[in-house]
DNA sequence: CATGTTATGTTATATTATAACACTTGTCAA
DNA sequence: TTGACAAGTGTTATAATATAACATAACATG
């Protein structure tokens, strides 16, 4: 499954998929899904944009959970560790992953209008890096590959009235 | 020019190089690189083990430079601009840049045994980047692109005697 | 139900980066 | 040459991101 974050789509099934892949990838694996990891992982998948640790400890806060930076960081860590999201260097933020189910590097395109990111499928670019490590003798473990910029829609939106989208 | 940090090599060839563009560019640009700034840049210059802004603030200090944080900071956003360093937002360090003559975003390899950046030369990986890019409709803004493992030596060396490098 | 393991709570602190304002130095034209 | 603006630096404070360390609680299982 490949999301499509920049376009227009039932946003709800996004997130009750991902969700639900969680809760039976992590039956299978016989590791825990608790409230406060489950609830994280909800709230990294309200939309398409990155958040931040604070952002998720806030939500937390309100929610109330613990929020305390550790409660957090732990859950991102369980999180990231069972391949359930990615988390966005360049931006200090979490994403959720969009195929959970296949181990992988994420690749993104982050728009800095709308601040969305989608999730590539990217295997030529794959492909091409494995031939520049080969040819280097370079053995990857892991990638961050996070190129911004703005996605076709703003393009448009913002060509038409000069404004910026904010979702 | 390529350098080859992976491989042994005459590196004061590297930093007198580096620096001579610097101020060559500079120069050509019209752009001022005064005492702070050519020293940040020296000292990112002075391996190819990328360095955090507070381990170059700290040599600043012993070379009796000011050293509070929006000093580093200032040189390196300086630098950046200029695109005379990268910044790795996946280690939150910074490195010299292998070919400032030329404006690009920086693609590397990060050897998580010796910590040296190899700035790639990626004109395949640029094409299928942008390609994807095209078909998605996306307008590439920056590129963040870091992908971390074992350099050959140091697969060999480890394999030898399973020690770490550090240099 | 005792025991070890996993998860969470709590406090403190480390690490990375920026804001805001004062002061100094360089530039350049009147 | 000087005065006025721009660019660079000094300084203090603080924001934003992340982890250490240790105590307690919940769970799993023999």
């Amino acid at each position: 499954m490949l999301s499509t974050p920049f376009q227009q789509h039932d946003h709800s099934h996004c997130i009750s998929s991902a969700m639900h892949q969680a809760q039976d990838l992590c039956q299978a694996r016989g590791v825990r899904l608790t409230p406060v990891r489950q609830r994280v992982l909800e709230l990294v998948w309200q939309s398409h944009q990155p958040l931040g640790a604070y952002d998720l400890l806030a939500r937390l806060g309100e929610d109330g959970f613990n929020s305390a930076p550790p409660t957090v960081y732990r859950a991102l860590d369980f999180l990231q560790e069972q391949g359930l999201i990615h988390k966005l260097s360049s931006v200090n933020a979490y994403t959720g992953c969009c195929n959970p189910g296949q181990p992988h590097e994420g690749h993104f395109f982050l728009c800095l209008s709308c601040n969305q990111a989608l999730e590539l499928d990217t295997s030529t670019l794959q492909s091409s890096l494995q031939s520049s490590a080969d040819a280097h003798g370079f053995t990857i473990a892991q990638q961050t590959i996070e190129v911004t910029g703005y996605c076709a829609r703003c393009q448009q939106h913002n060509s038409l009235n000069g404004t910026k989208q904010d979702a």
